[in-house]
DNA sequence: TGTCCGCGGGTGT
DNA sequence: ACACCCGCGGACA
């Protein structure tokens, strides 16, 4: 990513991270190697972590739905707490709803 | 559990 | 070109 004036360059790689984490269902949670799997890089999980965290729409892009494999919550560029929150609060939110599976964007 | 190392991509020098 | 830095994962003790 250039980081210049333009402000609208971005890697191919972090897009397609992106628009993986676009795809986890709402109020539901993916791994960082799910995420690598998924754009056809199994073992840029390291790489992953980065581009999520350079995501320029933290809220727009549901990062925070993205923890680590072994059950950990990981990491979250605006502290973890928040990231536990956001999750709570989409589970919340399903359950407020009534909705039983998952919610499918695509 | 705690550490350690490799991993791929991004950024600074 | 080089040398780090990471929101990780898996191996190993």
């Amino acid at each position: 990513m250039k980081k210049k004036a333009d402000s609208i360059r971005f890697s191919a790689f972090q897009l397609r991270v992106w628009e993986a984490a676009l795809k986890i269902p709402f109020g539901s949670t993916r791994s960082y190697s799910w995420v690598a799997r998924r754009i056809g890089s199994p073992q840029a999980v390291r790489a992953v972590g980065t581009a999520l965290k350079n995501n320029p729409y933290p809220l727009v892009i549901p990062c925070h739905r993205v923890v680590k494999s072994n059950g950990d919550i990981g990491g979250y560029s605006r502290g973890r707490k928040a990231k536990e929150q956001l999750l709570e609060l989409e589970k919340g939110m399903k359950n407020m709803f009534c909705l039983k599976g998952d919610i499918s964007i695509e």
